[in-house]
DNA sequence: ACCTGAACACCGTTCAAGT
DNA sequence: ACCTGAACACCGTTCAAGT
């Protein structure tokens, strides 16, 4: 039904998300979703958190900034293969598994890195946001002037300045030598 | 027309935007409203341009770093005046009046910095984007769990991170002395 | 437990008609 | 030029009833 849901938006846009169109697409009436769905925002939810656990998860042995970077790729992509329901993702609360999930990694790498918990948690959401912003900015058409090439430049751009971000934190940070 | 759109938004959410409400408010019925808009989503587009042209202008007598500092200032104030509206902000390709006039500014701040002319309009895009996704963030709810003073700190912190983007441009730059 | 038919109050949008 | 009444095809959601 949340798959349903997210290639209908892919498809035919989201306003075509409807209850009646989703149950359409399950061979049955409008009025059976609601066993399985309090309402239709609670439908969407489940579409975003679908979306979210979309994202590949990084290989675990890769080294952190590697991590980073595939982590930030992975979630361009999903954006990209559901521009109709990406931008949502940032009008929920990132409380969600999926956005656990994520999150989680991006605490790992940067305790790996060698920040204090402190910065780990507050640069996590400013990467995320940063990465987050671009990906929905791409899908929802913020950018649509420009051209693919521009953009992945665009992209790899800010790679760059959020690794610098992470270097300047860790600059910050006494260690242990 | 726009304006009482935006107040509805602001008061009882953007579902309560319909054709039929915001004429009600205006004392007239929905199907007036086609005479100055060409459909619903013409008229978003207007409220979230007039969204966009609230954010003030900084005074160009300042410093360029401090009118950068003042400008995501203003935006942010506007995502939290209109939160309902703003998320729609990343929806649009950047190529209205207000979009452009937001983007002037950061472009005299980073050519009066000392930006070639490639870096100006790339780092417009990654600064903008970034300030956009945090706004954009903390009024669609993805920050409900977190407290006024610390999205308070990450956006100062956020500021520090954009500075050193700019710095670190700055510094690749060959300059005149 | 799960699905349905019928119904309700609302949508966006059209069109011809009014002033 | 601007607004309206009536109408159309759709919404989300409820409730009692069916299996």
């Amino acid at each position: 039904m949340l798959a349903a849901s997210l290639q209908l938006a892919d498809e035919q846009g989201l306003a075509a998300v409807t209850m009646q169109a989703v149950a359409d697409r399950l061979g049955v009436t409008p009025m059976a979703l609601y066993r399985h769905v309090a309402n239709k925002a609670d439908l969407l939810d489940g579409v975003v958190e679908s979306l979210l656990l979309e994202v590949p998860l990084p290989d675990p042995a890769d080294d952190w900034a590697t991590r980073l970077l595939a982590l930030s790729r992975g979630t361009r992509r999903a954006a990209s293969a559901h521009p109709e329901v990406f931008p949502l993702l940032l009008q929920r609360a990132a409380v969600t598994p999926g956005a656990r999930r994520a999150r989680d990694v991006v605490y790992g790498a940067l305790r790996e890195a060698g920040l204090g918990e402190d910065d780990v948690i507050q640069l996590e959401r400013l990467l995320a946001t940063a990465v987050l912003g671009f990906a929905a900015s791409e899908a929802g058409g913020r950018f649509a002037a420009h051209s693919a090439a521009q953009l992945d430049a665009d992209f790899a751009r800010l790679q760059e300045m959020l690794a610098g971000a992470v270097v300047a934190a860790l600059e910050a940070t006494p260690h242990v030598p």
